[in-house]
Formats: structure tokens, C-alpha cells, sequence
DNA sequence: AATGAATGAGTTTTCATTCAT
DNA sequence: TATGAATGAAAACTCATTCAT
């Protein structure tokens, strides 16, 4: 399996460094190349084309966040302190990696529709585990049972969101850890029972 | 003063429909020249570049945002009702031009760092509005006084973005305008005193 | 209509020149506008790619033949006569334009079976003249009447290329129009009634 | 001797099937190689280049078309049989091989003309033998004197060719040894005293 | 002898912008 | 003002060949 040889991790964070330092548009596959050391011929060993590699930074990374709130899932704690969890990892995984937040919020976000579309089928799984922490928050009455998942979710995430992009915007000047209780308190004034 | 002229707005609006029918790497300026009914070089007599005609979309419809929001906040009415009104309006402008919102949703987002900078610049004028009703609601004791005017800002702007984009992305299926009574709910929870 | 625009034939003849002195795969599209005279970029304002110039030169340069023999065809001579008008014409367009001999000859027949299938489409006219001399040839009564159409077709085109081909392998240092009397007579003996 | 081993006809076989099978452009050195059933690597043992492989491919088989011809030479018959038989078994080795007939006819001829210089080399010999029967029929009086043994023998091997190549071209859907006799009595009839 | 992972040179085409008319 | 023909820079990808094992 190509995905478990050493430079095809290399790849995929080369193209990280890459994008962040270079921009998405001029983070040319040569450059890329370059990186990770290897030559441009090499990418393609791995990867079928360019936007191989860019679905695959997001989907290697993504990764992460995901396997990391599957085990929040299981802990036997609430609803509230999952969600807690959730957004704290979410922050922390782009607050100790600052090309991967440049190129999650900033520069990933400039690719065109199709590969966007792709990206988000991978977004959808974390999506869902959301749903997991909101549906299991209102059968245990934490969260108020009329809100809609779906707009419910569409706050926490949009809200994460925005609170990332405008932390990176400002050159991740402050500390985006430390917005975290906060972000979690209002949240969740806005859902609780 | 160009942007008077009957061709300025011709232009621009020309970018909104090129831009939603082909997709902003698709939307050439040749491609708007034809739809504007003008020559290619015509476009340089009103703008001075391509980046320009794409801020300038933004600006001219952005400007309405903002003017209906000057509006709202002259009303004599509680900042409860002006949020409403401010999510509303934001809602029903884009409700209305399926291509407006296509472009501001999806395609915009697809420019590069620079441009999205100075579509931040324009933006912020309109989050500096939402600020006053914040400032406001927590003054006149409807919002709770402790919360992060930011982070509030950020949630409020975020939910409505997110809730918009998912809409467009469901080639606007469903309708918008049901959602924003519910999203006001959620929100307004989230912060009232 | 593009193809009446003088750029259009200067690029034509601009190929015809590259591909004779450079070779097939050395004649890149920016080496043929260089000989042309015009920007890379103007090429495209005329030619779809670079298939398409490629095409467009057989076409034009067999138009020529295909135009002579229609006109020989009118003439109140007999078969033989016709037919020996035609070799006569085929050598003589050759003999006079160097350059053209060697992409006709050689240096077109290492195109891709895809762009040679579009020129066979296009040399399909000139043979369907040859086989109206034929014809004539046998109605008249000139011609042996036993002959297979298809073959003394092949046999014909197949002599005359394959005696153009040699000269040209050969670099052209004999004379070429002084073969089309023998060429005829063998033809001829080959075929008559 | 290399070309006595038994991967090198392997690979030389590879290369005729591999060309047949995905056209001159796409029979790459890796695709020769899978179906030879060796490394890309050892191709380079037995071969200089991948024109080595293409001349070899040539030689090798062309090296059979030049041993029968030896032997019919060899034959006391005239010069007449001699010329039929050497048709009937060029049709004969090509219909029985529709690899190669699609490699001789269609496929090396957009090799670069190098490579055809060198394959000209090599079909030097064959048309040398062809050359002998020519004179041979002069000699023995069944041929006319008259006859530039040049143009009679690009007559030959020229409709011969352009009836195979027509052959190929139409899918081999017509039954090739059927046309030898009439091939034989046509060029016969343009030669013969 | 055999392997196959790695190399890196090379070319078509698009499109924002200009400027002579 | 308006036109639109002409410009030319820029980048992804393929594949013959090598060489360490």
C-alpha cells in the first residue's frame, strides 16, 4: 500500500509546507517536489495527479481530528464535556500546526468546486461524528430537545470555523487555546436544555 | 465618476452571472465582456483589472447589506429584533439572486489569499454593524454582559455563513427563509442575559 | 471566414517550413510561429491545437492537386492522356516545393494513426479522381476492362508515392519530373486493354 | 550471443504485440516489458535503446521475408513464378501475423525518421533480392528490357505495400491471399516483354 | 542476471492585458 | 469612448533510462 510508504507521508507534508508558505496557487508540483526532496517524476509514483495530493493532505490530516473524537466518544463522560473535548481538539490540533491551519482555512479553501466537493465528502464523516455528540446530548437531556441537528450543527461548526480563519487571518497572533471555554460556553448556552 | 456609469453596473453584473453560470476559473474576462455586451478592452476603460471587477462585485453588493442594516439600526426596536432583522435580511438578499449567492458562497471563496483580503476589508464594515447590536443587546441588558463581543461575532457571523453555504451547496433545495426564525433562536439563547 | 486571412496561410506555410527543416517532433508549435513571424498565442487564434494545423496543412496542400486534377478531368483528352497529366502534376507539385516533399513524404507519416486517419479522410478525394480516370479508362475502352478498380488504384498511388518517397529518401538529388514518362508508360502497360 | 537467448525474442515478440495492441505512442518500454514478463531493467540488458528494440523487432522479422525470398531465388522457375511467389508469401507472412501487420504497416511508420533510415537499411536487402528477380526476368527475355529496374521495382514493392496497407487499414476484413494473383498479373502486365 | 524505484527534461495551451484604429 | 486582434508567460505530467540491491 502506496499510503503506508515513508514518502508518501513526506509528500503529503511537503505539499502542507508548501501551500502554507507559498500560497495554494503557487505551490506548483515542482515545488512540492522540491520539499520533499524527492524529484517531480516521484510524486507521481504516488499520487495520479495534483489534486491527488491536495485531497490527500486533507484527507491524511483530517484523519487525525477524526480518530481523535472517536476515542472522545467512547470516554464515559457527558454530552457537554464531549463537545468540550471536541472543540479543544479541533484548536489544538491547528493551534500546533501552523501551516496546516494556514492551509485548512486559507489556502485549501481556494481550490476549485470539484476538488472542494471532495474535500467535504471527507469533511462529512467528522461532520456526522458531531451529530453524534449533539443527538446523544438531547436524548440525555442536556441538550434542549427541540433544537435541529442540522442547524444546531451548522452553528458549532460554522462557529469553530470562523473562529479559526479569523485567528489565522490575524497571523495567529493570540492565543486560540484560550478561546476555547469560551467558544464552548457559548455554544452551549445556546443548546442546553 | 465610473461607478455612475449605465457600463459599471453593466460589467458588474455581468461577473455575477458569468461567475455563478461557469465557476470563477471558467469566468474569463472575455467571457464577461460577452455577457456585458462590450468589447474585452471596454472592461479596462471601468476597471483596472480583473481582481478589480471582483472586488467591485463584492463592494457594490455588499453595499446593500450594509445600507439595509444602517436601516435597521435606526429603529426604535430592541436588539433582540435587530439581530432578527439583520439574519433575516441577510437570508432574503441572497434568497432572492441564486446567483449572488453561489458567488459569494461558493466561487469568491476560490480567489486567492490577496483578493479574499481585501473582500475581508469590505466585509468588516458590515461585522462592525453586527457589533453595534451586540454592543447594544449588552448594554440594554438583553445579552448576557459577560460574553466575548468577538467570539460573539464570530458565532453569529459563522452560523448565518455556514447555514447559507450548506443551502447552496444542497442547490438551494430548500427554503432559506424558514430557517432564519430558528437560527435567531439558537443564537439569541447563546447570548441573552 | 478564418481560413482567407492571410495569417491563416502564413501559418500553414509556417508549418510546412518547420516540419521540413526541424522534423515532425522537433517542430514545436512556438518553433512554427517563430517561422511564422506571429506570438505563440496567435496560432490559437486561427487553429484549435496543434492537430489541427497539422491538418489544416494536408488540406490546404492537397486542395492544390485535388483542384488540378478537376481540371484535367474536364479536359477532352483521353484516359491515358489524363492519367499521365496527373503523375505529370503530382511530381511537378512535389518537385517544385521542396519543403512540402519532405512533409508529405516523411515527415507527416509519423503522426499519431489518429491524425492519420484524418488525412486519409482528406487524400480519400484525390483517389476517388483517380478512380474516375479509371473508370474512363475502361468505359473508353482504353484500359482493360478485366482490371480491379481497387487494385490498379493501389498500384498507381502506391508507384507514384513509393517513387516520390525514394526521391525525397534519396535528398532529392535526381530529377524527378524526368521519371513521370517511364512511371506512366509501366503503369500504363500494366493496365491497358 | 545475446540474440540467441531466449528473453530476447521473448522481449522482441513483447514488443511487436505491445505496439499492435496500444499503437507506436503508447507501447512505452515498461508495457513492452510487463508482457514480456521481465523488468523494466532487463530490457536494457539485451538492448542498447528502445529503437534497438524497434530496429530489432524489423530485423528479426524481416529476417524471415529475406530467407524465403533466398530460397524461391533458389528455385528453377522463371522469373515470373520467382515474382509470384515472393508476393503470395509477403501476403502470406503478414496475413498470418496480424500483430505484425499492423506493426509494419501502420504502426513503426511514426517512428522519427532516423529510426525509418534504419529500417530502410535493412529492407535494403530485401529489395536487393527483388532486384535480382527483375533482372533475372530481363535477362531470361519474360520482362521488358525497356524497364528502369528502379521504377519497376518501387512499382512492385510500392503496390504491394499500398494493397497491404489498404488491408490493414479496412481491419483485415477481406481475405488477403485472394488478391496475390491479380497483384501478380497486374504489375506482370506492366513489365513483362 | 535481474529487479524496479527513482530520476528530470521537455511542450502545448490558456487568458489577462495592451494598443492601434 | 469603444473595439478586438495580438501578445507571451507559465505549469502539470510522461516516460526512457539508470543503478543500488
Amino acid at each position: 500500500m502506496k499510503r503506508d510508504k515513508p514518502k508518501y507521508k513526506q509528500i503529503v507534508d511537503a505539499a502542507v509546507v508548501a501551500i502554507a508558505e507559498n500560497g495554494y496557487h503557487q505551490a506548483q508540483v515542482s515545488k512540492i517536489a522540491k520539499v520533499a526532496g524527492v524529484a517531480d517524476g516521484t510524486i507521481y509514483l504516488y499520487f495520479k495527479n495534483k489534486e491527488d495530493i491536495l485531497i490527500s493532505v486533507f484527507r491524511e490530516k483530517m484523519g487525525v481530528f477524526v480518530e481523535n473524537v472517536k476515542v472522545i466518544l467512547q470516554k464515559e463522560i457527558s454530552a457537554t464535556e464531549k463537545l468540550y473535548k471536541m472543540i479543544d481538539n479541533h484548536f489544538s490540533l491547528l493551534h500546533s500546526d501552523r501551516h496546516l491551519a494556514i492551509v485548512t482555512q486559507l489556502e485549501l479553501r481556494q481550490s476549485n468546486k470539484e476538488l472542494r466537493y471532495k474535500i467535504n465528502e471527507v469533511l462529512k464523516e467528522y461532520l456526522t461524528l458531531l451529530d453524534s455528540i449533539l443527538k446523544e446530548g438531547i436524548e440525555q437531556g442536556e441538550f434542549d430537545e427541540e433544537i435541529d441537528i442540522r442547524l444546531a450543527r451548522q452553528m458549532v461548526f460554522g462557529t469553530i470555523d470562523e473562529t479559526i480563519t479569523s485567528w489565522v487571518m490575524n497571523d495567529q497572533k493570540y492565543d486560540l487555546m484560550k478561546l476555547a471555554p469560551e467558544v464552548h460556553r457559548l455554544l452551549l448556552k445556546g443548546m442546553k436544555a
